[in-house]
DNA sequence: AGAAAAGCGATTTTT
DNA sequence: TCGCTTTTCT
């Protein structure tokens, strides 16, 4: 135990050997957040608080909840097994997966990832002849997806106005839809669990008394309903139930867009009574100049619970900032940058490119690509939401579950069987007079279309009879190959890569069986056999002893129905293959989390950090500021900050204003590259339009001769930074006229877009 | 059924 | 501008 505690420091081992009350700690970047967290359970199953089943541990990724297991098996040599530790949606998963009968469900439920979610939505759309153009599916998508995270049911939402009655209308069509066919999305997956346990007392009492430690990562992330969640699995306001420890750090809470409320920190502090607020405020990340610029920035924020880092490593570096003329410019100071940075030693993964939003990856990728610096871009499509291994995946999901119609529709013609669009009308009319799944009802279709229909039927019966004793990896195989989808592909010009990822799917299903402990032999159809292996037998409401969902998952699931919901819940590498030696591309939102020796931030310009739209938000640019916060703590040892003075978004050039994020930093922890203060347009001409290359198209060619013209005649120029007394600092976006009638539409940034007639208006270049 | 053309939309993302 | 989706054409 002396070797557990040992290493920490006085925050972290106060909040480690706290006393069995709930708890909040406010974890700063870098400030050993996952080390607390694993420690305290060590501790408390070490010292006997508690044993290994009464824990629970949540977080929001597999990344994170994987991480925590490693980390604590290292420190407890045994008894990790019996802990609950995963995301919200992997244990709501397995707990819906155990009392399926209770929750309505059947066993072999499936799970829709949200390109599922959409399509069937845009398929009950149809079915409802609704409008599309007046009820987009995205934003029903969306309407759906904020109710459940609120955990409201349709029933439970009061319509202001008639379109939003339609709305509430579809929301509850859609339920309805994915309880006829079996099919959960992720929202629902919580909802349902809420719902379960608000409903059956004795599994939510059992629950209560089991989990008497609740320990959540990244408790700024969590929206009204995981909270709820959370409130109802601890107990709150009974008596019996276990105690909430959060981790968070309301400074780094970027995620308000899909739901997230901060505001669950406060009120958890409220309402658990919380006693117990400890600060990680050491960091071991990053130098002190970056740190410096991370707090005074912050700074700026007035909704915080109030957080100041520190570190032991010295100033370090000042952070550096370079003004460019253009996107192009920016990219290839980079690409200088990086080179230096790599001759001096440096390795290319430890060199990390941030942006606010994709589009702005291209240029730099284009001047990487050039300069042969080899880089990896994150994000992107993940190896299970590939088109190919969709494919497959809804084959064997109607090997499980016949009645998913999303799977049905989207193989029934793929690799194509004469399967049209017509047939498919008789289908959809006859599952629908009947009520029931496609599947079910292609015998009630005669004639050619029938026929056809029965043997997409057959094949599907076939594979499973034919696959019946066999094991997982090879039951793939054959679905594979007896889809034709490897065929298929053979035929196409460019399926080589298709075809290795469905061939990888064969390895990824023999992994997967390793990891979820299940036989390597085991049939992939093996019901679930029925039987506890720990745990108290419950009784449930009707008197019969159920189960403890501790048992492993496979007495409750088949192997084929637990890789199905990995292949949903866990979508597949694109992080995890942090490539080896290559600079780290990434949005500054995929940058949480992670550390760099070097970090650019760039395109910091008002309009795209802080992005445009989010001052239309509530507490908007409060959020941009904590992205900004997120990016600079990302740095150990050296930070840039770059912006251009033009840029091509979209197909159009547009004039940006430096960010305000410029204006909260520290001054003494910067170091302007470019001389600070812009000379004027005519000693900036050699360097702003001689230096880029006349690439592109004619009419940018044209654009720059003729704004070149109009500066001769006005002596303003586009892009040129201006100062107006009542103002402030703006950008010349646009020239009209000439002469005295010459009039500049200027962007002031949060003073707004202007237009100044040039002859009368106080304009000093900056 | 599949290719070509036209249209549209464009922060941020995990499960 | 560009990439993805939908529509239209062969």
């Amino acid at each position: 135990m002396q070797n557990l505690l040992h290493n920490l420091n006085e925050e972290q081992l106060a909040a480690v050997t706290l006393p069995a009350q709930s708890a909040l700690i406010l974890a700063g970047a870098g400030s050993g957040k996952t080390r607390v967290l694993t420690t305290r359970i060590a501790w408390l199953v070490q010292t006997g608080q508690v044993s290994p089943s009464g824990i629970l541990a949540v977080t929001f990724t597999n990344k994170a909840a994987k991480e925590m297991l490693t980390r604590l098996s290292a420190m407890l040599p045994i008894n990790t097994r019996g802990m609950w530790i995963g995301t919200f949606h992997g244990l709501c998963n397995r707990l819906l997966r155990t009392h399926h009968r209770d929750a309505a469900l059947p066993q072999t439920f499936q799970i829709l990832d949200s390109q599922d979610q959409l399509s069937a939505i845009k398929r009950l759309l149809k079915a409802n002849n609704v409008d599309d153009e007046k009820f987009p599916p995205k934003e029903i998508m969306y309407f759906i997806n904020g109710a459940k995270d609120q955990g409201l049911r349709a029933d439970k939402i009061d319509p202001y106005n008639a379109d939003e009655r339609k709305k509430v209308e579809l929301y509850q069509l859609y339920d309805d839809q994915c309880q006829r066919e079996g099919v959960v999305d992720f929202a629902e997956l919580l909802l349902r669990t809420y719902e379960l346990l608000v409903r059956n007392q004795p599994l939510r009492e059992h629950y209560q008394q089991r989990f008497q430690h609740i320990l959540v990562d990244e408790f700024q992330d969590t929206n009204d309903l995981q909270y709820k969640w959370l409130k109802l699995l601890a107990g709150h306001g009974t008596q019996r139930g276990g105690v909430v420890f959060a981790v968070g750090d309301d400074d780094q809470s970027i995620y308000a867009f899909r739901g997230a409320n901060v505001g669950n920190m406060s009120a958890f502090e409220r309402e658990f009574n919380v006693k117990n607020l400890i600060k990680l405020e050491q960091n071991y990340r990053s130098h002190g100049h970056i740190l410096d610029a991370a707090n005074i920035l912050i700074a700026n924020n007035s909704k915080r619970l109030g957080k100041n880092l520190r570190t032991d490593a010295g100033h370090g570096e000042q952070v550096r900032v370079y003004e460019a003329n253009s996107d192009l410019s920016e990219a290839s100071w980079i690409i200088e940058e990086t080179k230096n940075l790599i001759h001096d030693g440096a390795s290319r993964s430890e060199i990390a490119v941030l942006y606010r939003s994709n589009a702005q990856s291209r240029v730099i990728e284009h001047a990487l690509f050039s300069a042969g610096i080899p880089y990896h871009v994150y994000g992107g499509l993940r190896y299970f939401q590939r088109a190919e291994v969709k494919h497959a995946i809804a084959y064997l999901q109607l090997m499980d579950n016949p009645h998913n119609d999303s799977a049905f529709l989207r193989v029934v013609n793929f690799p194509t069987r004469g399967i049209g669009a017509r047939s498919l009308e008789t289908l959809q009319a006859a599952a629908e007079q009947y009520r029931i799944s496609l599947y079910a009802a292609v015998p009630y279709v005669t004639g050619k279309a029938g026929t056809s229909l029965s043997g997409f039927v057959k094949l599907i019966e076939g594979v499973r009879f034919e696959t019946q004793q066999m094991a997982l990896p090879e039951l793939v195989r054959i679905v594979l190959e007896q889809s034709t989808l490897l065929t298929h592909y053979a035929t196409e010009k460019e399926g080589a890569d298709r075809i290795e990822n469905l061939e990888q799917m064969v390895s990824a299903a023999t992994q997967f069986l390793s990891e979820e402990g299940y036989g390597q032999g085991s049939p992939a159809h093996l019901g679930a056999q029925s039987q506890a292996q720990s745990g108290d037998a419950i009784i449930n409401q009707d008197g019969i002893e159920i189960l403890d969902a501790d048992a492993p998952l496979s007495t409750v699931m088949s192997p084929l129905s637990a890789f199905l919901s990995h292949a949903s819940l866990e979508a597949g590498d694109n992080q995890a293959a942090a490539s080896q030696e290559a600079v780290q591309m990434m949005t500054v939102h995929s940058a949480k989390g992670l550390e760099f020796n070097n970090v650019f931030i760039t395109g910091l310009e008002e309009g795209l950090f802080p992005h445009e739209s989010s001052s239309r938000e509530h507490d908007g640019v409060e959020e941009e500021r904590r992205l900004m916060y997120v990016a600079i703590t990302r740095a150990r040892e050296r930070l840039y900050l770059s912006f251009a003075q033009t840029r091509m978004l979209h197909g159009q050039t547009r004039y940006n204003m430096k960010s305000r994020f410029f204006e909260e930093l520290p001054e003494e922890s910067l170091k302007w590259l470019t001389p600070k203060v812009q000379p004027g347009w005519f000693a900036a001409k050699k360097s702003a339009w001689d230096e880029a290359p006349l690439v592109g198209s004619d009419k940018a060619l044209a654009q720059q001769i003729s704004s070149k013209a109009l500066a001769a005649s006005t002596g303003w120029r586009l892009g040129q930074s201006v100062a107006h007394a009542k103002f402030g600092e703006g950008v010349i976006v646009n020239i009209e006229g000439s002469g005295n009638n010459a009039r500049a539409q200027i962007n002031f940034g949060s003073a707004g877009m202007k237009v100044l007639d040039l002859s009368i208006a106080k304009l000093e270049k900056i």
